[in-house]
DNA sequence: CTCTTTTATTTGTAAATGCAAATAATAGTA
DNA sequence: TACTATTATTTGCATTTACAAATAAAAGAG
């Protein structure tokens, strides 16, 4: 292995670690973190997702979200249901409160999309994304 | 901030856990963790950083950080020793066990850039490491 | 229909993490 | 030189994290 600054884990992991650091001082005034603001994103795209489903989707580890859900549903940003048609399940919901603190984030989450993408046109960021989603689809390829 | 999968952030922390997750289960056997090898290829790269340079290489917080080197040290990986130049600073020196575990770890390092980058051509993987650094860079812009 | 296996979530518990304060040394200023 | 400000690392402490075991329900086998 050559120099670190040339090893792709490497600079995927000092990227993604200088936006998380730098999104959760920003969310912190709010009362919110990274962690909270991945499972409210979630439960934007698709709201009543299960907890698994949910610890896919913001790569948590489920005992983690459990926890996280937990502070979570005492600030009144989620509600716990049992899944109708899978007792086993428990799918969650936005709450009021929830989807409030959803629309305050937003625009610092749009505002990290656009400042991280500068200089980037929309071919060049569609690329980098589509190679993104590549590299997660590889890792598939360790499971031998 | 439309579909969770078309946010890059996301895609970045998406794929930057899978691998390290992987990463980190596949070294643990050996004794390692995904942060030891952090270290081990930081000073593998320049030896004797000081303890504040090596967060920020290896983007981890220098209190963790501490604590992280007095494991490493009670194993015999590393030693510290304090600067000559400024007697404020610890300098960090991989020891005979660190190296040998880094040529240990060292292959399955380059087995993970190269699962990662599967598909990719060379100047694929080149375009995608510069828009990592790119965009590591342009997190500056936060700083206002 | 009972028994076993698999799946979904939670809980126990120890370790890792990170902010803030403490410590220690250098650098700058009068 | 003494005094203050800055820089480097560590420590205190509360929170977060994650592995493994426990719980609970569904699915499959006979």
């Amino acid at each position: 292995m050559g120099p670190l600054d040339s090893y792709l884990p490497y600079l995927l992991n000092r990227a993604g670690a200088r936006i998380a650091t730098a999104f959760n001082d920003e969310v912190r005034p709010l009362g919110a973190t990274l962690q909270i603001w991945r499972v409210l994103a979630a439960l934007r795209e698709q709201d009543g997702r299960r907890m698994g489903d949910l610890s896919d989707t913001t790569s948590i580890e489920v005992s983690t979200l459990t926890r996280l859900v937990d502070g979570m549903e005492k600030k009144g940003l989620v509600a716990r249901r049992r899944d109708a048609d899978d007792a086993r399940a428990i799918v969650l919901h936005v709450a009021p409160a929830g989807r409030r603190l959803t629309q305050r984030i937003l625009p610092i989450a749009e505002r990290y999309e656009a400042v991280a993408l500068a200089g980037f046109n929309a071919g060049e960021a569609e690329i980098l994304k589509a190679a993104l989603r590549r590299l997660y689809a590889n890792m598939d390829g360790l499971e031998s």
